[in-house]
DNA sequence: CGATTTGTTGACTAATATCAAACTGTGTGG
DNA sequence: CCACACAGTTTGATATTAGTCAACAAATCG
């Protein structure tokens, strides 16, 4: 497969992109690189002149704030573009990592740019690839805001099931997920003990099971009843 | 003030809009409204055809999570296209509502749709807008998941202070701010408690005062140091 | 195989939530 | 103009959740 494959895989979903559009983004001049885990690819206030698409891997972005503790704001997958919003905002307000060893892939701001302006489906894809990031950042304040610890974990163990599925890459209730527990922690305003005791229950209550870098959904009902999960946020097409 | 006026001055921040396009968006058929405190614009699971312009009050978006209790997920003012993301995802994913009296603008998808197909200024402009929306977002969610209640609050108001200003609605360090307690308390990931005993050290410290539907910052410094605020996040283009 | 990172555990602390009541201010209708 | 109603704010007491600290165990990596 090649990298632009898996960027189409995730675009197809928005029925408005046209089989030009998609020879189109085919023609998109991509370098690809292979880079370490805990890497920084772009960092807060640089001016980026291009977009990381992630081929292969888990990447994150974060913001440290002023009293030392970090926040992680998102995990991304491949398929996902996490800095497109560079194209239009200037300067980064938080940084860009990887966490597990990743494949990504660089595009030229202005390639993007030259796509966007010829071919109004591929815009209007890109446009609502960062609609649903927004979307996504609105579901993780709720999260964060209004639900306990145990919910918070359950919620966001099956957003990822989701959107890892939208590109093919769970196995039934089986899924990559090379995250620590400490980087769980700073992805849901929780520190590490919480987290730990929290997967113990689950894992203990047989509803589900993180080892080994791999989720593993035991009991879906009653993660879904958990988490109080609703996928309407994440604006996933399907293709009937 | 043409209810269209407020919606360029904000877009004039962004400087790749040409006049041409200012003109265009003038020529935008606009529905205005009067609307009264707490109403609800629009709904989770709506497919709008419109959008709605905040002319003149306060507005919120909001999601109310399985466990009952209700997330503010951001406070809209003047010049706010609230759910201009509605273009491209059909089904909102959360409520809009109004807080205070309003005058709203409404301007349906297919008028904003032709001036975006016909000018790329425009098109940039607005998708960066909600580039900005999903910016506030990412702040909000390291003010929820990492900030302890007093920074937390700190930061919203100099949030909505540098907004208020970007549009012209401060005088000096006082603005607007009809907004409760209780809806502070559900925008922070708190209770209306600690938010009064904050409010309340804040007004004892003489930093600042929330009264009468107004926000006044008494001591510009302490406040951006409680806060930790940093305003890169916001993309505020200054016109220098 | 030792070094380092990650996960696990227990005891204790701190922050915020919860509950319930009282108070204040504002607007309304008699 | 006053009494009342109502929304919003303030207060105190207590409960609960999650944080902190520190030590150890297990897994992973060169």
């Amino acid at each position: 497969m090649l990298p632009v494959d898996i960027m189409i895989r995730r675009l197809r979903a928005d029925t408005s992109l046209t089989e030009e559009g998609i020879a189109e983004i085919r023609s998109l001049p991509i370098r690809v690189k292979e880079v370490r885990p805990d890497s920084i690819i772009v960092r807060e206030g640089d001016r980026p002149t291009q977009c990381c698409l992630v081929v292969q891997g888990f990447a994150c972005r974060f913001k440290v704030a002023e009293n030392g503790k970090r926040q992680i704001l998102s995990f991304h997958i491949p398929g996902d573009i996490p800095d497109l919003q560079s194209l239009f905002l200037g300067k980064m307000d938080h940084d860009l990592a990887t966490i597990s060893p990743c494949t990504l892939g660089f595009i030229d701001h202005h390639a993007i740019d030259a796509v966007i302006s010829k071919h109004a489906s591929i815009m209007r894809a890109l446009w609502r690839e960062t609609l649903i990031d927004a979307s996504i950042f609105r579901e993780w304040i709720v999260n964060i805001g209004v639900r306990p610890a145990s919910s918070r974990l359950a919620h966001l163990l099956v957003e990822l099931r989701e959107r890892m599925a939208a590109v093919g890459l769970t196995k039934d209730d089986v899924f990559e997920f090379p995250v620590t527990q400490a980087e769980l922690a700073e992805a849901l305003g929780l520190t590490p003990v919480p987290v730990n005791r929290v997967l113990q229950e689950f894992r203990a209550a047989r509803v589900l099971d993180v080892h080994k870098n791999t989720v593993t959904i035991t009991d879906h009902a009653k993660v879904m009843a958990t988490a109080g999960f609703n996928d309407t946020y994440l604006h996933i097409v399907r293709n009937v």
